[in-house]
DNA sequence: CCCTTCTGCGTATGGCATACGCTGTTATGC
DNA sequence: GCATAACAGCGTATGCCATACGCAGAAGGG
Protein backbone atom coordinates (compact mmCIF):
# COMPACT_ATOMS: atom_id res chain seq x y z
CA UNK A 1 0.00 0.00 0.00
CA UNK A 2 2.53 2.61 1.15
CA UNK A 3 5.08 1.14 -1.56
CA UNK A 4 6.02 4.03 -3.68
CA UNK A 5 4.98 6.74 -1.64
CA UNK A 6 8.69 7.83 -0.85
CA UNK A 7 7.92 11.57 -0.42
CA UNK A 8 6.64 12.51 -3.50
CA UNK A 9 3.01 10.90 -4.36
CA UNK A 10 2.10 10.86 -7.82
CA UNK A 11 4.92 10.11 -10.23
CA UNK A 12 6.44 13.19 -11.90
CA UNK A 13 8.61 12.72 -14.91
CA UNK A 14 12.44 13.78 -14.46
CA UNK A 15 12.72 16.64 -16.78
CA UNK A 16 9.69 18.22 -15.26
CA UNK A 17 11.04 17.76 -11.90
CA UNK A 18 14.03 19.49 -13.39
CA UNK A 19 11.82 22.54 -14.04
CA UNK A 20 10.99 23.31 -10.59
CA UNK A 21 14.47 23.10 -9.57
CA UNK A 22 14.28 20.31 -7.75
CA UNK A 23 17.01 17.52 -8.56
CA UNK A 24 20.24 18.17 -7.86
CA UNK A 25 23.18 16.56 -10.44
CA UNK A 26 24.69 13.11 -9.08
CA UNK A 27 27.90 13.51 -7.21
CA UNK A 28 29.28 10.86 -9.38
CA UNK A 29 30.38 10.55 -12.76
CA UNK A 30 31.38 12.86 -15.71
CA UNK A 31 30.32 16.48 -16.14
CA UNK A 32 27.55 16.69 -18.04
CA UNK A 33 28.56 18.51 -21.51
CA UNK A 34 24.84 19.88 -21.81
CA UNK A 35 22.12 20.95 -20.21
CA UNK A 36 18.38 20.35 -19.92
CA UNK A 37 17.85 24.27 -21.00
CA UNK A 38 20.50 24.34 -23.60
CA UNK A 39 18.73 21.51 -25.09
CA UNK A 40 15.45 23.13 -24.72
CA UNK A 41 16.48 26.67 -25.70
CA UNK A 42 17.84 24.81 -29.28
CA UNK A 43 14.45 23.07 -29.74
CA UNK A 44 12.15 26.16 -29.63
CA UNK A 45 15.11 27.68 -31.91
CA UNK A 46 13.89 25.00 -34.32
CA UNK A 47 10.38 24.92 -33.89
CA UNK A 48 10.73 28.83 -34.32
CA UNK A 49 13.02 29.11 -37.47
CA UNK A 50 10.97 25.92 -39.29
CA UNK A 51 7.95 24.60 -37.42
CA UNK A 52 7.44 21.62 -34.90
CA UNK A 53 7.53 19.26 -37.54
CA UNK A 54 11.39 20.03 -38.19
CA UNK A 55 11.57 19.14 -34.48
CA UNK A 56 13.48 15.91 -34.51
CA UNK A 57 15.45 14.68 -31.72
CA UNK A 58 18.44 14.28 -34.75
CA UNK A 59 18.04 17.46 -35.87
CA UNK A 60 18.11 19.44 -32.02
CA UNK A 61 20.95 17.16 -31.60
CA UNK A 62 22.63 18.35 -34.52
CA UNK A 63 22.18 22.05 -33.89
CA UNK A 64 23.87 21.40 -30.39
CA UNK A 65 26.86 19.66 -32.46
CA UNK A 66 26.04 16.25 -30.73
CA UNK A 67 24.84 12.85 -31.63
CA UNK A 68 21.17 12.12 -31.43
CA UNK A 69 21.23 9.52 -28.34
CA UNK A 70 23.34 11.72 -26.18
CA UNK A 71 20.01 14.02 -25.47
CA UNK A 72 18.23 10.96 -24.11
CA UNK A 73 20.70 11.40 -20.99
CA UNK A 74 18.71 14.88 -20.24
CA UNK A 75 15.05 14.09 -21.26
CA UNK A 76 12.94 10.81 -20.71
CA UNK A 77 11.40 10.97 -24.29
CA UNK A 78 10.49 13.42 -27.02
CA UNK A 79 7.19 14.00 -25.54
CA UNK A 80 8.48 14.77 -22.25
CA UNK A 81 11.24 17.71 -24.50
CA UNK A 82 7.84 18.83 -26.20
CA UNK A 83 6.34 19.57 -22.23
CA UNK A 84 9.70 21.91 -21.97
CA UNK A 85 9.15 23.42 -24.93
CA UNK A 86 5.81 24.09 -24.75
CA UNK A 87 7.31 26.22 -21.10
CA UNK A 88 9.39 27.85 -22.71
CA UNK A 89 8.00 29.00 -25.73
CA UNK A 90 4.91 30.56 -23.50
CA UNK A 91 7.44 32.44 -21.25
CA UNK A 92 6.68 33.98 -18.29
CA UNK A 93 3.44 35.15 -17.89
CA UNK A 94 2.40 38.83 -18.12
CA UNK A 95 2.36 39.08 -14.30
CA UNK A 96 -0.40 40.15 -11.83
CA UNK A 97 -3.16 43.10 -13.27
CA UNK A 98 -2.33 46.17 -12.31
CA UNK A 99 -3.12 47.55 -9.09
CA UNK A 100 -6.90 49.64 -9.70
CA UNK A 101 -7.74 47.38 -12.55
CA UNK A 102 -11.17 45.62 -12.50
CA UNK A 103 -11.86 41.80 -13.83
CA UNK A 104 -12.67 42.54 -17.04
CA UNK A 105 -9.69 44.90 -18.09
CA UNK A 106 -7.42 42.43 -16.30
CA UNK A 107 -8.98 39.47 -18.00
CA UNK A 108 -8.51 41.44 -21.54
CA UNK A 109 -4.63 42.19 -20.93
CA UNK A 110 -4.54 38.40 -19.97
CA UNK A 111 -5.68 37.23 -23.01
CA UNK A 112 -4.55 39.63 -25.46
CA UNK A 113 -0.66 38.18 -23.23
CA UNK A 114 -1.52 34.96 -25.26
CA UNK A 115 -3.35 35.68 -28.19
CA UNK A 116 0.27 37.56 -28.59
CA UNK A 117 2.68 34.83 -27.53
CA UNK A 118 0.64 32.32 -29.28
CA UNK A 119 0.41 34.81 -32.69
CA UNK A 120 4.60 35.22 -32.92
CA UNK A 121 4.63 31.04 -32.07
CA UNK A 122 2.03 28.73 -33.92
CA UNK A 123 3.80 25.83 -33.55
CA UNK A 124 3.11 25.93 -29.66
CA UNK A 125 -0.54 25.22 -31.10
CA UNK A 126 0.70 21.92 -32.20
CA UNK A 127 2.62 20.34 -29.88
CA UNK A 128 -0.35 17.34 -28.66
CA UNK A 129 -1.45 18.27 -25.04
CA UNK A 130 -1.45 15.41 -23.13
CA UNK A 131 -2.73 16.39 -19.65
CA UNK A 132 -3.13 19.75 -17.03
CA UNK A 133 -0.06 21.97 -17.03
CA UNK A 134 2.37 20.92 -14.80
CA UNK A 135 5.02 23.29 -15.64
CA UNK A 136 6.32 26.36 -13.63
CA UNK A 137 5.63 29.08 -16.41
CA UNK A 138 2.43 27.56 -17.14
CA UNK A 139 0.80 27.91 -13.32
CA UNK A 140 2.41 31.36 -13.83
CA UNK A 141 -0.05 32.03 -16.12
CA UNK A 142 -2.89 30.20 -14.18
CA UNK A 143 -1.73 32.20 -11.26
CA UNK A 144 -2.15 35.22 -12.62
CA UNK A 145 -5.12 35.23 -14.98
CA UNK A 146 -7.05 33.73 -11.20
CA UNK A 147 -5.80 37.31 -9.71
CA UNK A 148 -7.77 38.91 -12.29
CA UNK A 149 -10.61 37.33 -10.90
CA UNK A 150 -9.89 38.15 -7.03
CA UNK A 151 -12.76 40.41 -5.54
CA UNK A 152 -15.43 39.32 -7.78
CA UNK A 153 -18.66 37.20 -6.24
CA UNK A 154 -17.36 33.90 -8.10
CA UNK A 155 -16.50 30.74 -6.39
CA UNK A 156 -13.37 29.38 -6.81
CA UNK A 157 -14.80 26.61 -9.35
CA UNK A 158 -15.97 29.22 -11.21
CA UNK A 159 -12.56 31.35 -11.96
CA UNK A 160 -11.46 28.21 -12.89
CA UNK A 161 -13.63 27.64 -15.73
CA UNK A 162 -13.90 30.90 -16.49
CA UNK A 163 -10.39 30.58 -16.91
CA UNK A 164 -10.81 27.07 -19.20
CA UNK A 165 -13.32 29.10 -21.70
CA UNK A 166 -10.85 31.77 -21.93
CA UNK A 167 -7.46 29.96 -22.68
CA UNK A 168 -9.75 28.02 -24.84
CA UNK A 169 -10.59 30.74 -26.92
CA UNK A 170 -7.53 32.23 -27.32
CA UNK A 171 -6.41 29.16 -28.36
CA UNK A 172 -9.26 28.84 -30.85
CA UNK A 173 -8.80 31.45 -32.43
CA UNK A 174 -5.20 31.36 -32.95
CA UNK A 175 -5.42 27.88 -34.22
CA UNK A 176 -7.83 29.77 -36.95
CA UNK A 177 -5.64 32.58 -37.57
CA UNK A 178 -2.45 29.89 -38.35
CA UNK A 179 -4.50 27.94 -40.55
CA UNK A 180 -4.60 31.15 -42.43
CA UNK A 181 -1.09 32.06 -42.45
CA UNK A 182 0.08 28.48 -42.96
CA UNK A 183 -2.59 28.16 -45.70
CA UNK A 184 -1.02 31.27 -47.51
CA UNK A 185 2.62 29.82 -47.25
CA UNK A 186 1.51 26.75 -48.55
CA UNK A 187 -0.22 28.15 -51.58
CA UNK A 188 1.76 30.97 -52.39
CA UNK A 189 -0.92 33.64 -51.78
CA UNK A 190 -1.25 36.77 -49.71
CA UNK A 191 -2.93 36.34 -46.42
CA UNK A 192 -5.53 38.96 -47.11
CA UNK A 193 -6.48 36.74 -50.28
CA UNK A 194 -7.61 33.65 -48.31
CA UNK A 195 -11.07 34.24 -47.70
CA UNK A 196 -11.81 35.84 -50.42
CA UNK A 197 -10.62 32.75 -52.33
CA UNK A 198 -12.66 30.20 -49.67
CA UNK A 199 -15.67 32.20 -50.17
CA UNK A 200 -15.41 32.00 -53.99
CA UNK A 201 -15.00 28.40 -53.87
CA UNK A 202 -17.97 27.92 -51.38
CA UNK A 203 -20.33 29.94 -53.95
CA UNK A 204 -19.18 27.30 -56.32
CA UNK A 205 -19.50 24.33 -54.50
CA UNK A 206 -22.85 24.81 -52.70
CA UNK A 207 -26.70 24.51 -53.62
CA UNK A 208 -28.39 27.68 -52.70
CA UNK A 209 -31.47 25.23 -52.28
CA UNK A 210 -30.00 23.43 -49.94
CA UNK A 211 -27.21 25.65 -47.93
CA UNK A 212 -29.93 28.71 -48.07
CA UNK A 213 -28.36 30.52 -44.97
CA UNK A 214 -24.89 29.50 -46.02
CA UNK A 215 -25.87 31.58 -49.47
CA UNK A 216 -26.69 34.47 -47.36
CA UNK A 217 -24.01 34.55 -45.52
CA UNK A 218 -21.98 34.69 -48.89
CA UNK A 219 -24.24 36.79 -50.71
CA UNK A 220 -23.57 39.08 -47.55
CA UNK A 221 -19.92 39.10 -48.46
CA UNK A 222 -19.28 37.92 -44.77
CA UNK A 223 -16.15 36.50 -46.76
CA UNK A 224 -15.28 38.36 -49.61
CA UNK A 225 -13.82 41.07 -47.46
CA UNK A 226 -10.82 39.95 -45.31
CA UNK A 227 -11.74 41.57 -41.88
CA UNK A 228 -8.93 42.13 -39.10
CA UNK A 229 -8.70 39.35 -37.39
CA UNK A 230 -7.75 41.60 -33.95
CA UNK A 231 -11.57 42.70 -34.51
CA UNK A 232 -12.70 38.95 -34.85
CA UNK A 233 -10.55 37.87 -32.06
CA UNK A 234 -11.88 41.01 -29.93
CA UNK A 235 -15.68 40.12 -31.05
CA UNK A 236 -15.49 36.81 -29.09
CA UNK A 237 -13.74 37.90 -25.95
CA UNK A 238 -16.19 40.68 -25.43
CA UNK A 239 -18.73 37.89 -25.98
CA UNK A 240 -17.12 35.74 -23.71
CA UNK A 241 -16.69 38.36 -21.17
CA UNK A 242 -20.17 40.07 -21.70
CA UNK A 243 -21.42 36.72 -20.73
CA UNK A 244 -19.16 36.27 -17.73
CA UNK A 245 -20.09 39.59 -16.49
CA UNK A 246 -23.87 38.85 -16.87
CA UNK A 247 -22.68 35.82 -14.35
CA UNK A 248 -20.84 38.18 -11.71
CA UNK A 249 -24.19 40.21 -11.81
CA UNK A 250 -26.13 37.45 -11.10
CA UNK A 251 -24.18 36.32 -7.83
CA UNK A 252 -23.45 40.07 -6.88
CA UNK A 253 -27.79 40.15 -6.74
CA UNK A 254 -28.04 37.62 -4.44
CA UNK B 1 -2.85 33.84 -66.90
CA UNK B 2 -5.71 32.30 -67.90
CA UNK B 3 -3.40 28.91 -67.53
CA UNK B 4 -5.05 26.86 -65.17
CA UNK B 5 -9.13 28.96 -65.31
CA UNK B 6 -10.41 25.41 -66.91
CA UNK B 7 -13.51 26.12 -65.35
CA UNK B 8 -13.27 25.34 -61.31
CA UNK B 9 -11.17 28.52 -60.01
CA UNK B 10 -9.25 27.24 -57.06
CA UNK B 11 -8.03 23.61 -56.97
CA UNK B 12 -9.64 20.98 -54.99
CA UNK B 13 -8.22 17.88 -54.01
CA UNK B 14 -9.72 14.95 -56.34
CA UNK B 15 -10.63 13.36 -53.09
CA UNK B 16 -12.66 16.04 -52.12
CA UNK B 17 -14.17 16.71 -55.54
CA UNK B 18 -15.11 13.10 -55.24
CA UNK B 19 -16.91 13.76 -51.93
CA UNK B 20 -19.55 16.23 -53.74
CA UNK B 21 -20.20 13.79 -56.44
CA UNK B 22 -18.26 15.39 -58.84
CA UNK B 23 -16.15 13.15 -61.08
CA UNK B 24 -17.00 10.33 -62.69
CA UNK B 25 -15.35 7.08 -63.34
CA UNK B 26 -12.88 6.77 -66.58
CA UNK B 27 -14.31 5.06 -69.22
CA UNK B 28 -10.85 2.46 -70.01
CA UNK B 29 -9.11 0.72 -67.54
CA UNK B 30 -9.42 -2.33 -65.34
CA UNK B 31 -13.05 -2.16 -62.91
CA UNK B 32 -11.87 -0.80 -59.27
CA UNK B 33 -11.25 -3.29 -56.95
CA UNK B 34 -12.01 -0.97 -54.05
CA UNK B 35 -13.88 2.45 -53.22
CA UNK B 36 -13.29 5.45 -51.33
CA UNK B 37 -15.80 5.27 -49.08
CA UNK B 38 -14.60 2.04 -48.34
CA UNK B 39 -11.44 3.03 -47.45
CA UNK B 40 -12.86 5.97 -45.68
CA UNK B 41 -14.86 3.83 -43.65
CA UNK B 42 -11.99 1.57 -43.12
CA UNK B 43 -9.71 4.33 -41.71
CA UNK B 44 -12.68 4.95 -39.57
CA UNK B 45 -12.91 1.30 -38.18
CA UNK B 46 -9.21 1.63 -37.28
CA UNK B 47 -9.52 5.22 -35.34
CA UNK B 48 -12.59 4.06 -34.03
CA UNK B 49 -10.71 0.74 -32.66
CA UNK B 50 -7.08 1.88 -32.05
CA UNK B 51 -7.10 5.57 -31.89
CA UNK B 52 -6.08 8.28 -34.83
CA UNK B 53 -2.34 7.29 -34.12
CA UNK B 54 -2.59 3.79 -35.53
CA UNK B 55 -4.55 5.03 -38.69
CA UNK B 56 -1.52 4.43 -41.25
CA UNK B 57 -1.70 3.58 -45.02
CA UNK B 58 -0.53 0.03 -44.46
CA UNK B 59 -2.73 -0.75 -41.54
CA UNK B 60 -5.76 0.66 -43.44
CA UNK B 61 -4.77 -1.16 -46.36
CA UNK B 62 -4.39 -4.25 -44.06
CA UNK B 63 -7.82 -3.78 -42.74
CA UNK B 64 -8.89 -4.05 -46.82
CA UNK B 65 -7.06 -6.89 -47.90
CA UNK B 66 -4.83 -4.62 -50.16
CA UNK B 67 -1.76 -3.65 -50.84
CA UNK B 68 -0.24 -0.33 -48.97
CA UNK B 69 0.21 1.39 -52.26
CA UNK B 70 -2.88 0.45 -53.54
CA UNK B 71 -4.65 3.17 -51.61
CA UNK B 72 -3.23 6.14 -53.42
CA UNK B 73 -5.14 5.25 -56.35
CA UNK B 74 -8.08 6.62 -54.24
CA UNK B 75 -6.54 9.09 -52.02
CA UNK B 76 -3.43 11.81 -52.98
CA UNK B 77 -1.87 11.49 -49.50
CA UNK B 78 -2.58 10.86 -46.44
CA UNK B 79 -3.76 14.26 -45.65
CA UNK B 80 -6.53 13.71 -47.98
CA UNK B 81 -7.84 10.83 -46.42
CA UNK B 82 -7.96 11.97 -43.09
CA UNK B 83 -9.85 15.03 -44.41
CA UNK B 84 -12.79 12.61 -45.66
CA UNK B 85 -11.77 10.69 -42.35
CA UNK B 86 -13.39 14.03 -40.68
CA UNK B 87 -16.36 14.75 -42.91
CA UNK B 88 -17.16 11.02 -42.72
CA UNK B 89 -16.54 10.88 -38.60
CA UNK B 90 -18.70 14.02 -37.87
CA UNK B 91 -21.63 12.52 -40.01
CA UNK B 92 -24.65 14.49 -41.05
CA UNK B 93 -25.59 17.32 -39.14
CA UNK B 94 -28.45 16.97 -36.41
CA UNK B 95 -30.53 18.49 -38.93
CA UNK B 96 -32.06 22.77 -38.73
CA UNK B 97 -33.92 23.76 -35.70
CA UNK B 98 -37.44 22.57 -34.96
CA UNK B 99 -40.32 24.79 -35.79
CA UNK B 100 -40.51 27.08 -32.93
CA UNK B 101 -37.40 26.94 -31.43
CA UNK B 102 -35.45 30.28 -30.53
CA UNK B 103 -32.31 30.93 -31.23
CA UNK B 104 -30.96 29.84 -27.86
CA UNK B 105 -32.35 26.89 -27.82
CA UNK B 106 -31.54 25.74 -31.35
CA UNK B 107 -27.20 26.53 -30.65
CA UNK B 108 -27.65 24.55 -27.47
CA UNK B 109 -28.87 21.92 -29.39
CA UNK B 110 -26.80 22.15 -31.95
CA UNK B 111 -23.64 22.21 -29.48
CA UNK B 112 -24.91 19.46 -27.82
CA UNK B 113 -25.06 17.75 -30.60
CA UNK B 114 -21.37 18.16 -31.90
CA UNK B 115 -20.26 17.21 -27.90
CA UNK B 116 -21.66 14.00 -28.53
CA UNK B 117 -20.17 13.60 -31.39
CA UNK B 118 -16.53 14.36 -30.37
CA UNK B 119 -17.31 12.32 -27.13
CA UNK B 120 -17.76 9.42 -29.14
CA UNK B 121 -15.08 10.08 -31.50
CA UNK B 122 -12.03 11.74 -29.49
CA UNK B 123 -9.65 11.39 -32.71
CA UNK B 124 -11.15 13.92 -34.79
CA UNK B 125 -9.57 16.19 -32.38
CA UNK B 126 -6.17 14.56 -32.75
CA UNK B 127 -6.53 15.34 -36.91
CA UNK B 128 -4.31 18.32 -37.58
CA UNK B 129 -6.74 20.41 -39.29
CA UNK B 130 -5.38 22.19 -42.02
CA UNK B 131 -8.27 24.56 -43.66
CA UNK B 132 -11.47 25.84 -43.44
CA UNK B 133 -14.34 23.24 -44.00
CA UNK B 134 -14.76 22.23 -47.97
CA UNK B 135 -16.61 18.76 -47.12
CA UNK B 136 -20.30 18.42 -47.83
CA UNK B 137 -21.37 17.22 -44.17
CA UNK B 138 -19.00 20.31 -42.38
CA UNK B 139 -21.01 22.76 -44.75
CA UNK B 140 -24.05 21.12 -43.37
CA UNK B 141 -23.05 21.62 -39.79
CA UNK B 142 -22.36 25.00 -40.58
CA UNK B 143 -25.54 25.70 -42.94
CA UNK B 144 -27.53 24.30 -39.96
CA UNK B 145 -26.11 26.18 -37.24
CA UNK B 146 -26.83 29.61 -38.84
CA UNK B 147 -30.37 28.53 -39.52
CA UNK B 148 -30.44 28.70 -35.42
CA UNK B 149 -29.70 32.41 -35.71
CA UNK B 150 -32.48 33.03 -38.39
CA UNK B 151 -34.56 35.97 -37.52
CA UNK B 152 -32.17 37.25 -34.76
CA UNK B 153 -30.94 40.89 -35.53
CA UNK B 154 -27.17 39.79 -35.71
CA UNK B 155 -25.63 40.87 -38.98
CA UNK B 156 -24.31 37.77 -41.03
CA UNK B 157 -20.74 38.24 -40.07
CA UNK B 158 -22.11 38.49 -36.57
CA UNK B 159 -23.98 35.00 -37.13
CA UNK B 160 -20.44 33.20 -38.56
CA UNK B 161 -18.49 34.68 -35.63
CA UNK B 162 -20.61 33.42 -32.84
CA UNK B 163 -20.95 29.58 -34.51
CA UNK B 164 -16.79 29.90 -35.29
CA UNK B 165 -17.08 31.12 -31.16
CA UNK B 166 -19.23 27.76 -30.27
CA UNK B 167 -17.75 24.96 -32.42
CA UNK B 168 -14.46 26.11 -30.68
CA UNK B 169 -15.70 26.19 -27.34
CA UNK B 170 -17.14 22.46 -27.69
CA UNK B 171 -13.60 21.57 -29.70
CA UNK B 172 -12.08 22.82 -26.25
CA UNK B 173 -14.25 21.18 -23.86
CA UNK B 174 -13.87 17.94 -25.89
CA UNK B 175 -10.16 18.12 -25.63
CA UNK B 176 -10.17 18.41 -21.60
CA UNK B 177 -12.79 15.14 -21.67
CA UNK B 178 -10.29 13.70 -23.93
CA UNK B 179 -7.13 14.18 -22.34
CA UNK B 180 -8.73 13.09 -18.74
CA UNK B 181 -9.94 9.93 -20.64
CA UNK B 182 -6.45 8.89 -21.99
CA UNK B 183 -4.79 10.39 -19.07
CA UNK B 184 -6.90 7.29 -16.84
CA UNK B 185 -5.56 5.16 -19.48
CA UNK B 186 -2.85 5.12 -19.36
CA UNK B 187 -1.87 5.30 -16.04
CA UNK B 188 -4.96 3.09 -15.26
CA UNK B 189 -6.37 5.04 -12.95
CA UNK B 190 -10.24 5.54 -12.50
CA UNK B 191 -11.12 8.71 -14.30
CA UNK B 192 -12.76 10.03 -11.59
CA UNK B 193 -9.67 9.66 -10.03
CA UNK B 194 -7.91 12.18 -12.36
CA UNK B 195 -8.81 15.61 -10.95
CA UNK B 196 -8.21 14.82 -7.33
CA UNK B 197 -5.01 13.39 -8.30
CA UNK B 198 -3.92 16.59 -10.05
CA UNK B 199 -5.07 18.51 -7.52
CA UNK B 200 -2.34 16.36 -4.75
CA UNK B 201 0.10 17.44 -7.22
CA UNK B 202 -0.18 20.76 -7.42
CA UNK B 203 -1.08 21.07 -3.73
CA UNK B 204 2.77 19.40 -3.24
CA UNK B 205 4.50 21.54 -6.26
CA UNK B 206 3.38 25.16 -5.51
CA UNK B 207 4.95 27.37 -3.16
CA UNK B 208 1.62 29.14 -1.45
CA UNK B 209 3.61 32.49 -1.54
CA UNK B 210 4.08 32.60 -5.17
CA UNK B 211 0.55 31.14 -6.33
CA UNK B 212 -1.90 32.43 -3.73
CA UNK B 213 -4.48 32.64 -6.03
CA UNK B 214 -4.01 28.89 -7.14
CA UNK B 215 -3.62 28.09 -3.61
CA UNK B 216 -6.80 29.17 -2.43
CA UNK B 217 -8.46 27.38 -5.31
CA UNK B 218 -6.98 24.35 -4.27
CA UNK B 219 -7.94 24.97 -0.48
CA UNK B 220 -11.36 25.32 -1.71
CA UNK B 221 -11.10 22.07 -3.16
CA UNK B 222 -12.07 22.78 -6.51
CA UNK B 223 -9.82 20.13 -7.86
CA UNK B 224 -10.36 17.69 -5.25
CA UNK B 225 -13.79 16.24 -5.90
CA UNK B 226 -14.25 15.57 -9.64
CA UNK B 227 -17.01 17.26 -11.13
CA UNK B 228 -19.81 15.67 -13.64
CA UNK B 229 -18.18 16.46 -16.86
CA UNK B 230 -21.39 18.17 -18.71
CA UNK B 231 -22.09 20.69 -15.94
CA UNK B 232 -19.05 21.96 -16.57
CA UNK B 233 -19.74 22.11 -20.70
CA UNK B 234 -22.95 23.44 -19.55
CA UNK B 235 -21.32 26.34 -17.26
CA UNK B 236 -19.46 27.21 -20.66
CA UNK B 237 -21.94 27.30 -22.69
CA UNK B 238 -24.42 29.31 -21.26
CA UNK B 239 -21.76 32.08 -20.08
CA UNK B 240 -21.20 32.20 -24.33
CA UNK B 241 -24.67 31.83 -24.83
CA UNK B 242 -25.08 34.64 -22.54
CA UNK B 243 -22.97 37.23 -24.22
CA UNK B 244 -24.15 36.59 -27.74
CA UNK B 245 -27.38 37.09 -25.94
CA UNK B 246 -26.16 40.58 -25.08
CA UNK B 247 -25.42 41.57 -28.35
CA UNK B 248 -28.87 40.65 -29.77
CA UNK B 249 -30.44 42.62 -26.93
CA UNK B 250 -28.11 46.15 -27.76
CA UNK B 251 -28.89 45.29 -31.53
CA UNK B 252 -32.75 44.74 -31.11
CA UNK B 253 -32.49 48.08 -29.32
CA UNK B 254 -30.89 50.46 -31.65
C1' DC C 1 -6.82 -6.38 -82.90
C1' DC C 2 -3.94 -3.17 -80.98
C1' DC C 3 -3.24 0.68 -78.21
C1' DT C 4 -4.40 3.69 -74.64
C1' DT C 5 -5.61 4.10 -70.00
C1' DC C 6 -6.28 2.52 -66.02
C1' DT C 7 -5.59 -0.69 -61.46
C1' DG C 8 -2.91 -3.24 -58.13
C1' DC C 9 1.16 -3.46 -55.96
C1' DG C 10 6.47 -4.87 -55.17
C1' DT C 11 10.43 -2.45 -54.26
C1' DA C 12 13.20 1.17 -52.63
C1' DT C 13 14.24 5.57 -50.23
C1' DG C 14 14.72 8.41 -46.57
C1' DG C 15 12.85 9.76 -42.52
C1' DC C 16 11.62 8.90 -37.54
C1' DA C 17 11.90 7.46 -32.11
C1' DT C 18 14.32 4.82 -29.35
C1' DA C 19 16.43 0.16 -27.04
C1' DC C 20 20.91 -1.55 -26.07
C1' DG C 21 25.55 -1.81 -24.99
C1' DC C 22 30.25 -0.16 -25.43
C1' DT C 23 34.00 3.28 -24.17
C1' DG C 24 35.84 6.54 -21.51
C1' DT C 25 35.39 9.92 -17.42
C1' DT C 26 34.86 11.26 -12.73
C1' DA C 27 34.72 11.39 -7.76
C1' DT C 28 34.42 8.62 -3.75
C1' DG C 29 35.88 4.96 -0.27
C1' DC C 30 39.61 2.41 1.08
C1' DG D 1 47.14 6.11 -4.84
C1' DC D 2 44.00 2.99 -6.54
C1' DA D 3 39.86 0.24 -7.41
C1' DT D 4 35.19 0.87 -8.23
C1' DA D 5 30.64 2.53 -8.95
C1' DA D 6 28.00 5.80 -11.28
C1' DC D 7 27.65 8.34 -14.91
C1' DA D 8 28.19 10.85 -20.07
C1' DG D 9 28.51 10.41 -25.01
C1' DC D 10 27.14 7.97 -28.74
C1' DG D 11 27.45 4.03 -32.70
C1' DT D 12 24.52 0.62 -34.13
C1' DA D 13 20.33 -1.62 -34.97
C1' DT D 14 15.23 -2.25 -35.04
C1' DG D 15 10.97 -1.41 -36.60
C1' DC D 16 7.91 1.84 -37.70
C1' DC D 17 6.21 5.43 -41.21
C1' DA D 18 4.77 8.03 -45.99
C1' DT D 19 5.46 7.80 -50.46
C1' DA D 20 8.12 7.98 -55.37
C1' DC D 21 8.63 4.94 -59.17
C1' DG D 22 7.80 1.61 -62.42
C1' DC D 23 6.08 -2.76 -64.01
C1' DA D 24 2.38 -6.31 -65.18
C1' DG D 25 -1.93 -7.15 -66.45
C1' DA D 26 -6.99 -5.78 -67.27
C1' DA D 27 -10.52 -3.38 -69.92
C1' DG D 28 -12.58 -0.83 -73.25
C1' DG D 29 -12.26 2.33 -77.78
C1' DG D 30 -10.78 2.88 -82.42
Amino acid sequence: MAAKTDDSGPVLPPAIEYAWGLRDRPPKGPRPGMSVPAIVDAAVGVADADGLAAVSMSRVAKELGAATMALYRYVGSKDELLALMVDAGYGPSPGPPPPGTDWRAGLTRWAWAEHDVLRQRFWLLHVPITGPPITPQQLGWMEDGLRCLDGTALTEGEKMSTLLLLTGYVRNEATLASQIAEGSRATGAKPSEMMPAYGRLLAQLIDPARFPALQRVLAAGVLSQDDDPDDEFTFGLDRILDGVDALIGRRAAT
